[in-house]
DNA sequence: CTTTACAAACCAAGCGCTTGCTTGGTATTG
DNA sequence: CAATACCAAGCAAGCGCTTGGTTTGTAAAG
């Protein structure tokens, strides 16, 4: 699920803390690494034209040996996404501690979700968002779960700003809005680039809230 | 490309217009029923999963008929997006010649796009939006030429808004930003359910321009 | 140190099925 | 009688996945 870009330490702590906890894959592991290479070719291509040989020449094994780490392709595909949501669910906590005011709070979840699309998971997210409709409907209960525990955070922060009047329109409306909004930018946004990651994060800001 | 859903009269001269011209498929011609229900079955299957024995049974036909109709599977996902920008350009400069304020025009292309997504239309722009992968590199190029035309149109609007101080954001990040919350619209809107597009749209104007 | 044991990681070959597409011919319609 | 729309049959290639066996890393036992 992970790639290899550089990364702060504190985001190492916390994916050794879930490894440990057996929540996502060693990425050192071949398994790791397998899954890293997947949730790539899946964004690259898509789910469907990602054949099990791509990612077993990615990985450099042949394609049967792709079935001793995962008893079918569908679950690589489920780990890509089951992980993510439990690393950027956990990262989103992390951060929204630091945050005080609603405004704050929102911009960090603005942030958080900008870094997890644009980052280190960004692959990952991706695959999340957009290969939804590949998975059995058994699976997709299963990462629904996952996601609601990630957007009540999000309703909490944005309610929280709504009351205090810094928001404009209905809290639910608004954040799919937003999940649109940032999702997207996986598809122009260069995280090498002039514009920074927080920079971007400020100007999705004024989206949501009201310069006051 | 067209789905059958009911559809104002003004809209019905506009196809009319486009089809005399050779430019959009008569939807009520074996070719354009076929192309209606591609639309349909890619954006619910997506375009890989959707085999072309589930096109020619959605049409009642043998699969190797619809070779008659298109040299290839490619084609008929050319023919769809092609057809939605060409039908969608045009639309929307027809909605823009009565808006006259700046905010106007803003809410005028809002509605439009919303419109696209959620209305006729609506499978063949999400095929646009969310299929683009599945192109070889110069169908990518054909279809972005196309698109060139649709986003002049925005950028313009916004840039309007924008000197009139009514825009925030930068108008090219502004305008990413909507594409990406007004297509997402797909995945959780229903047309049929208690908000109107119109309010939909207002909605989504609170993202853009500032309330005065 | 060396030997033994064993699980994890992988290879080589290929099976059964589905895929996009082709071919040669036949109704239907103006 | 030509153009349009279609059928029936099937081919070559690619797909996910299985099978039976081999290598590699690790760590306790002799």
């Amino acid at each position: 699920m992970l790639t290899d870009i550089q990364v702060a330490p504190e985001t190492l702590r916390l994916v050794d803390s879930l490894v440990d906890q057996g929540l996502v894959t060693d990425p050192r592991t071949p398994k790791g690494r397998l899954l890293a290479k997947a949730a790539k070719l899946f964004r690259e291509k898509g789910y469907e034209r990602t054949t099990v040989r791509d990612l077993a020449s990615a990985v450099g094994i042949q394609s049967g040996s792709i079935f001793h780490h995962f008893k079918s392709k569908e679950e690589i595909l489920m780990a890509v996404m089951r992980e993510v949501i439990i690393y950027n669910t956990n990262r989103m906590q992390q951060l929204l501690e630091e945050a005080v005011t609603p405004r704050d709070k929102v911009l960090a979840l603005i942030f958080c979700e900008l870094e997890a699309i644009n980052g280190m998971t960004g692959n990952a997210m991706s695959v999340l968002v957009y290969e939804w409709r590949s998975l059995k409907p058994d699976n997709q209960a299963e990462i629904l779960k996952l996601r609601d525990r990630y957007e009540q955070l999000w309703l909490n922060a944005l309610s929280e700003a709504k009351s205090a009047g810094q928001v404009e329109a209905d809290v639910f409306v608004l954040r799919r809005f937003l999940t649109g909004a940032l999702s997207w930018t996986t598809t122009w946004f260069d995280p090498k680039g002039d514009m920074s990651l927080k920079a971007l994060a400020e100007q999705a800001l004024t989206l949501a809230v009201k310069s006051s």
